[in-house]
DNA sequence: ATGAAAGCGCTAACAT
DNA sequence: ATGTTAGCGCTTTCAT
């Protein structure tokens, strides 16, 4: 068609050899600095390969070597400030140490999880990390995971019953500081909302309010304990919910920052004076907390943290190339972030 | 050390193969429900496969293949929800037509950027799609993406010397419909941040600004036009330096929400009014931007159908070969949203 | 210091 | 319907 278009075949190390009269071994091992190659071949190699704009296919090489130089990581949605960081903090120390980073994203959704963890594992990535997706109660699809004997670590919302390595806040005591914080400033009926109690951190979180509330010596009341999927929308019908009932709570502290939005706005709309009249608070510190009027009072879960301990974790049982060593449970201690929406008055 | 542990060496079709007293090949058919398997054995090795828990070495495929099924997706950062919803749009359809994606983030830089470059080329990803880092003034490290013959598609912030299909919003039509507004509300002096203008969307965007002034027989006065690096700290600085003129402007318009928010963030803190005495506006309609108070006036970008639009023509180019394609030029109409921070009782 | 040869796991062309 | 063979591009012994 168009003549004069490049049509260049893709250059290999066997083009670059025939070009400089010697071998594929040779060139192989000259454009990788390996000792025992003349300083003439090497920097002739070196210079060729740049002329020609030859790219290493690391496919090949990943095959003959058994390894990729690649971690797959798995959360439910990169869109979130937490994921997000975690992930810059895993993509820190990894590409410092010769690492790249395949991010995937299972929307929540088990089977999408599952595909991803295949996709990875049939690309022979040399970790694999994860936090659960909300929807995710049976974990088999990763026991390929370490059948491939590939490193494997969860983060947050983890599989509890694999004997791999993991790092976690301490939930409960996340949750405890938040609900013991909102009695001090004098909220004596405190709503809360759970996620699926089969994960851990929506359990645990729970724990953390009910630990809180016995502390206190107040009642546990299950009329205001919500189970939803925690989104913003939910998080608004919930509220609505509560707000009408005839006892209703004069707080709600939410386990997800997500459905707290979504709730602080039901208040907002209905004129409910926050935090005079309702408390609220979230978890996760998400950036949009700190915006919202008035400012949601949030638990910080030390995402880049979080991320940079995975890292470390993963380079540490590929060094051990995954032998002998034993799995580890890193567990980080949140942190309360108290603003606005939490400030009542103390009575 | 520990005796009864899983020394399983990874399955092959090999494996499979010698089970079942067959070759490889066989296999290789048998498992992708090539024509002319007889059902038994097709079965067969299926059942087998399962049961050895065989996972594909798609790394071996996809070098006899030579193709990975497999995009390549370069961004500046995942947590900026325009970007993240453009990679949901582009999983979306990707995943439709048994594509996978690869999600880098540049950090705005161009060093990072050309890394991921290279190691997509290297892995043999079947397509890349980038939008530019702030940094990047020069796109040489794209024409090996060419040269190796991978289909790639840029979006939102684009290299223009190059010959290939771009995705993009009408920026200088976003802008002016913003700034038009702004003048309409009553309006004067309005400031603008730019971005650095070798980015097509920066020097659009104020292309479009200084349309809508002109168009309002409005001077332009340089001393309002502030250019830097469009974070929320540099838009908070860049908000106190125009409010300490004493000529001071009574309006913002950023190109970037993020700078919005932290001019917004000065305004209040120092007991500007916002709309009445300052108005501002943003550009990308960040999630964020609803949420602060008051609500941010912004330009939404379509981003989803970005993501959409970007893989399709992906699709359309990988299925002609990248040969005989004409690049496709495809310019969304972005969408003026108004919300409080601009409403001022019009005079 | 360099080369020859084998092989990573899979697929496809070419038998039969 | 199945087998044989060759090869994708690279790395790594094992020679020399």
């Amino acid at each position: 068609m168009n003549g004069s278009h490049r049509m260049s075949k893709r250059i290999t190390i066997l083009d670059l050899a025939k070009r400089l009269n010697t071998t594929p071994s040779t060139i192989s091992r000259a454009l990788r600095d390996h000792p025992g190659v003349s300083k003439s071949l090497r920097e002739a190699a070196k210079s060729l390969a740049r002329e020609l704009n030859y790219q290493p296919n690391s496919v090949a090489s990943g095959l003959r070597k058994g390894k990729s130089y690649t971690i797959g990581i798995v959360v439910p949605h990169i869109n979130r400030d937490f994921f997000s960081n975690v992930i810059s903090g895993i993509e820190d120390i990894a590409s410092d140490n010769g690492y790249k980073v395949m991010i995937c994203q299972s929307h929540d959704n088990e089977e999408k999880e599952k595909q991803y963890i295949n996709t990875l594992v049939s690309a022979r990535v040399d970790g694999i990390i994860v936090s659960l997706g909300m929807n995710t109660e049976d974990c088999s699809h990763f026991e390929q995971v370490l059948n491939a004997r590939i490193p494997l670590i969860f983060f947050d919302r983890v599989c509890e019953q694999m004997d791999v390595s993991r790092i976690l806040n301490d939930d409960t005591e996340g949750s405890f500081k938040a609900v013991s914080h909102m009695i001090e400033m004098g909220y004596k009926r405190i709503a809360y909302f759970s996620g699926p109690e089969y994960l851990n951190v929506y359990r645990d979180r729970k724990n953390g309010y009910l630990k809180a509330l016995q502390n206190n010596s107040i009642e546990v009341d299950k009329a205001i304990i919500v189970h939803h999927d925690l989104t913003q929308e939910t998080g608004w019908k919930a509220a609505e919910k509560l707000m009408k009932m005839r006892n209703r709570p004069d707080a709600i502290f939410s386990s997800s920052d997500f459905a707290a939005l979504g709730a602080l706005l039901y208040l907002r709309e209905n004129n409910v004076r926050i935090p005079e009249e309702v408390g609220i608070a979230g978890f996760s510190n998400e950036k949009f907390t700190s915006l919202v009027n008035p400012a949601l009072t949030t638990v910080d879960q030390h995402s880049n943290e979080i991320g940079t301990f995975c890292a470390k974790q993963f380079l540490e049982e590929v060094e051990l190339n995954n032998e002998n060593y034993v799995p580890r449970k890193i567990i980080l201690n949140p942190r309360l972030i108290i603003r606005e929406s939490t400030k009542r008055i103390k009575e």
